[in-house]
DNA sequence: CTACACCTTAACGTAACGTTAATGTCAACA
DNA sequence: TGTTGACATTAACGTTACGTTAAGGTGTAG
């Protein structure tokens, strides 16, 4: 079986251009060329380029392709994980990307709902207003407004039995967690227990618990000073603490 | 406040090749040309740049970038949103590649699987080890332990039946596809068998079935010589044509 | 007056091809 | 045999957002 370039591309389902392209570069050479000047591929061309098609699909540099086919001795499966890292790296500057845009976002709209504040009284609302300047905006980028104005009606109708439960709960997270942090060990049985106190105190705030916000948002308190500051106050440290409970609490620790 | 390229620069944490280049695209132009030619930037220029450096760092095209700062008009809110799908899109596309990597070093254990299970009928266990000699550290170390535990538990808990069942769909799935080959249409009855019992024959390995990683092997089988080879022994082609008839299983096929 | 830091324009290089442009080749048909 | 149309070839510019020389003019401190 022999083809022209054109044959080629066609099964291949790539361009003519990108196999000049590749002649040029080195990457895949036809078999021969024939009197005339046409480039001809054989089999073994086709099973390369097959191959070639299979990095490049994975994202894969031509450069580092032509590495893979020119080496004999090409250890596949850590080419493949070591791919997968950049692969992760990419996706979480997008995410970072993603982050900052809904930042933005919700920066605008608390422009526009500062001028709704008026409606706002009592001291429910005046904390809620608090809670919303505080943790809103970083919340609302991360898992959308939805969520933040399912929590702050939720808030409001809480009863004064239910806010005292929630200013205890508060307590109890920082007094458990500090006896814990002492011990040093976060998967220890107190620092779950912590971890544990915080999700009951989150899910006051949350309509819908998932273990990934929980996970993302013990993340912010080492990512994001004000938090940082707020758990550290007594004793240093105990955000990255606290996070490190969490995240084995809901199992996101890799 | 005046400023030459290089103060504006500093300041702005920028090279002195990106204002002019944003001079010679027209997305900032210096409030005046000094007597002897140098570029001199005002406040208004400062503010611009900022908006500027904003966007690109959202990852804005220069091209839309100067259309923001050029329209006053400009929704910026919507274009942000757009552009957070874009990003999401992105996303999307790099998770799919990542599902693609780890479905093909997971495939590629299950190949060397298969072709010890011939040799080692009966030895599950043994085979178990040498399997976690082999990749279990590396593999572990790199994804944590727990699928791979997954995985190995799943093979291990199999009866006999059902190591038989796996063997038998394998073999079945060859020759469905032989048959349907012949008819020359994937999407013809036969073809969309072989594609389903493939699917079952996959879920044997696989933890969660997904549409998404069936298409994506069953392009791995075009894509890479060695699962080319296996199911083009007797028939070649079948490979593409298997692939063809999954895509359309899948609903994959656009 | 002389360094020396700073400014300028011009032009090539980057990754992976797409897109003309100008021209040669092959098979088929009248 | 001549022509047509589908194929092939090389050459070269265009794409993004600058980095990097190169060659030369300007401003100021000593």
């Amino acid at each position: 079986m022999e083809y022209t370039v054109q044959k080629l591309g066609q099964i291949a389902g790539i361009s003519t251009r990108t196999l000049r392209y590749y002649d040029e570069i080195g990457i895949l050479k036809p078999a021969r060329i024939s009197s005339s000047g046409y480039r001809i591929y054989g089999v073994k061309e086709v099973n390369i380029l097959q191959q070639i098609l299979f990095y490049r699909e994975l994202g894969v540099n031509l450069d580092i392709i032509k590495d893979i086919i020119n080496t004999n001795t090409f250890d596949y499966k850590t080419a493949l994980i070591e791919h997968r890292e950049k692969l992760l790296e990419k996706r979480n500057q997008i995410n970072l990307l993603i982050a900052n845009v809904d930042k933005t976002l919700s920066a605008e709209e608390g422009r526009i709902s500062m001028s709704d504040k008026e409606k706002f009284e009592g001291f429910k609302q005046k904390m809620l207003d608090e809670n919303e300047l505080k943790y809103g905006k970083e919340v609302r980028s991360k898992y959308g407004k939805e969520s933040v104005e399912k929590s702050n009606n939720k808030f409001k109708n809480m009863t004064q039995e239910q806010y005292d439960e929630v200013q205890k709960l508060a307590t109890d997270v920082l007094e458990t967690l500090h006896v814990a942090f002492l011990t040093g060990n976060p998967a220890s049985e107190l620092a779950q227990k912590a971890a544990d106190l915080h999700r009951q105190w989150l899910c006051y705030y949350w309509d819908g618990y998932s273990k990934e916000a929980h996970a993302g948002l013990a993340q912010m308190y080492v990512d994001d000073e004000r938090f940082t500051a707020y758990y550290d106050k007594e004793y240093p440290g105990t955000a990255q603490f606290l996070r490190d409970a969490v995240l084995i609490y809901t199992g996101m620790n890799k």
